[in-house]
DNA sequence: TTAAACCTTCCCGTCGCTGGAAGCTCAAGC
DNA sequence: GCTTGAGCTTCCAGCGACGGGAAGGTTTAA
């Protein structure tokens, strides 16, 4: 099948597709005109990036995971560490986006936010610490 | 003083303050060898983008911060939303990831992470959602 | 036949820097 | 005076993960 049908099976655009191709991730097979020609088999392999991706996955990560998706004799515990990793990465950002929220309301809570010039927010940032 | 001093003091890597002059963030005064002239104001600003950036905004954003920062009749409304609308931007970033680590946990848990090839993670990946 | 819809490759832009090369200036030690 | 090393300058390239758009070939439907 065509790049487009591709598209629309494993729901990455084409442009991401070509791009996971000239990166190495996802090879496909060419036809007579030059056209890229995709198996189910190769959609299913895009639509598993596609999903890996929006769980945080990295394109390298995907590759690691693509790699054991491949692999009939993987151990699951190598799939457990990766995921776990990637578990804590993502704790981490949640940690510090909490922090940086608090931060961020304590001044906006001490902005009267009207029309005049003083602004705890601005004398937060300008702040000597 | 020199741009190395400059850097001590914002807390700033020298290359990201030449990097700001570069995009007309922050400007500075030339001395006669071409070396970069920072003033204790100049400083204060370096610091403010400093902690701006920290804070999640833009260099957009600190942009637009800084010229509230320079500006004497500045209304604290103003500075008031746009750091209301970061907090929102914040919230929701959080809002994602949490979900997101929900998501991985429930692949993780029922991983039972042996030396067998059999792996919910890998399946759910390959999910036929 | 012709127009639209696909497909191809190629290159540039995003964001916010960071690294490195090549070359100039300055301060200190001998 | 000379050298060494640190610090400064500019410029170019690269990161991640694409997306936009140009220029051109192919296919399909009317």
């Amino acid at each position: 099948m065509n790049i487009g049908t591709a598209s629309e099976k494993s729901g990455l655009p084409p442009k991401t597709i070509r791009y996971y191709e000239e990166i190495g991730l996802i090879r496909a097979d060419r036809r007579m005109n030059g056209y890229r020609d995709y198996s189910e088999k190769d959609v299913r392999r895009l639509h598993f990036v596609h999903r890996a991706r929006d769980l945080g996955f990295s394109v390298e990560e995907c590759r690691q995971l693509l790699s054991l998706y491949d692999d009939e004799t993987r151990e699951s515990a190598e799939v457990k560490a990766i995921a776990q990793t990637k578990l804590k990465e993502i704790e981490n950002r949640i940690a510090e986006l909490v922090s940086l929220k608090a931060s961020l309301e304590h001044l906006v809570r001490n902005c009267h936010g009207d029309d005049r010039p003083d602004c705890p927010i601005i004398e937060g940032l300008a702040g000597r610490s």
